[in-house]
DNA sequence: GCCCAGGTGGGTA
DNA sequence: TACCCACATGGG
């Protein structure tokens, strides 16, 4: 039978650490994490610099800059009005904590997820993003990947990964692992030898 | 030219 | 609840 850890083990052994959130700072991962919604990782990154060049990676810089600005400079990642008024938003709700993650670290889980939910443009991957890479939080990320990729394995069984995988830095590595694993093999290819979940398979998957 | 990318919110049935 | 769609740019 197929499981969760079994799945990492075999993804970890053959991908290697992942090293995920890639950001210098807790306010870059929130920015990110909002900027690369249905967006490459690699388009996200131009934006990220292109703001960083611009003074913008930091709150209070980021929250009175015009909307029309930060628009200019995320363009590269797409939906750049959208997107610059989701930061906004996610800015406003952050001003209220003073612009400290720290302020906001104090709420539980639970707690600290639904305010997240609130804020306008960001949805639940968005803010398990933060709670797992930002809060250090136990949570699963569960994405069109994880979902697609639990489903072709033959996983079916209605528990929760973060009540197998308990440790924040490993479900934190498990994500970043899936989206990896993605990359090269989820994709209507046909069956690949070297996939590293081949024998993991419960059934006759043609790919994962 | 066509399809997809580390989604989300709003609308309709 | 279950689909549909707009949102936009860049790469394969």
């Amino acid at each position: 039978m197929v499981n969760y850890e079994m799945v990492f083990e075999r993804l970890y052994e053959n991908y290697g650490p992942q090293g995920w959130w890639p950001a210098n700072s807790k306010f870059e991962i929130s920015v990110g994490a909002i900027l690369t919604q249905n967006t490459m990782w690699r388009n996200v990154v131009v934006s990220i610099k292109s703001l960083e060049n611009a003074g913008l990676m930091e709150p209070y810089r980021m929250y009175i800059a015009s909307s029309e600005k930060l628009a200019r400079l995320i363009r590269p990642s797409g939906f750049p009005k959208l997107k610059a008024g989701r930061l906004k938003n996610f800015l406003s709700f952050f001003s209220e904590f003073s612009f400290d993650f720290e302020g906001l670290d104090r709420f539980d889980t639970e707690v600290l997820s639904e305010l997240l939910l609130k804020v306008n443009g960001i949805g639940k991957e968005t803010a398990n993003s933060m709670l797992l890479y930002i809060f250090e939080r136990p949570v699963f990320i569960s994405d069109a990947y994880s979902r697609r990729l639990f489903s072709r394995i033959g996983i079916r069984e209605n528990v929760e990964v973060e009540h197998i995988i308990k440790d924040p830095k490993m479900l934190g590595e498990f994500h970043a692992l899936l989206v990896q694993h993605s990359k090269v093999y989820c994709r209507s290819k046909p069956i690949c030898q070297k996939c590293p979940l081949l024998s993991v398979c419960e059934y006759g998957a043609k790919y994962v």
